[in-house]
DNA sequence: TTATTATATAAGCATATAATTATATATGTA
DNA sequence: TACATATATAATTATATGCTTATATAATAA
């Protein structure tokens, strides 16, 4: 697999937003996928402002984008972030977080954003 | 290639760690092999101390270990710590940090620790 | 219009982080 | 022994971080 090496000045600063639970926990959602702001709420069990500044730092440092629909927001992972393939690689080594959404789901507990 | 996932518990704090310029640096440079602390203070150009700080926590959290040899202290890469694959792959998604030694060295600028 | 829901932002606070300076420890050598 | 070199630690300080509470904005519905 070909991959661009990036300069330590552009990896240190994702590994950094990565570095944290909550964020990576993000990522990690987003692996299969867009989700929107309330299923972050709902599988961190941390408050709305908490996370949505968290999605912030994620969305500042163009690592993940926003796409409202509606009253809702979606966020996914930026595939023209410089680091992106880095991103993906570290997601890779992380336990699937898109199983704390099904489970979410089977609960009957997923928020309808539809 | 076969991989072990990790809980976000285990990825974060080893991202959190590599999310630093100085860090990072230090674990690409143990990329090939170890490095005597004299080697990190020249490359990365700040003070003994701030690196020697720096060490530290890599070694608290395991992600490196030391092995001393007469007066100097060499590290290397833990190939036990926990984290230790995400550790390769993230320093293989970076710039070669190899280069500097090699360059110090080409400038006879690097330390004898034999 | 007003009310409701989803999300974002701002302000405040407590803790964490990284650097500096000074000092301590460990090893080697005269 | 005394001194030099390599490294570690401690104390201090400035800045960054993440959370909470309160409020603002945006979209939708009544």
């Amino acid at each position: 697999m070909e991959r661009t090496r990036l300069m330590i000045e552009e990896a240190a600063p994702a590994l950094k937003l990565l570095g944290d639970k909550t964020r990576l926990t993000i990522a990690g959602m987003l692996k299969n996928g867009e989700c929107c702001v309330c299923e972050f709420t709902e599988v961190l069990e941390m408050s709305q402002p908490s996370v949505s500044q968290h999605l912030r730092k994620l969305r500042d440092a163009k690592l993940v984008k926003e796409n409202r629909r509606g009253q809702w927001v979606f966020y996914s992972l930026n595939e023209n972030y410089e680091a992106y393939d880095l991103v993906l690689s570290v997601i890779d080594h992380v336990s699937d977080q898109s199983e704390k959404l099904q489970e979410l789901e089977k609960q009957g507990k997923r928020i309808q954003c539809e």
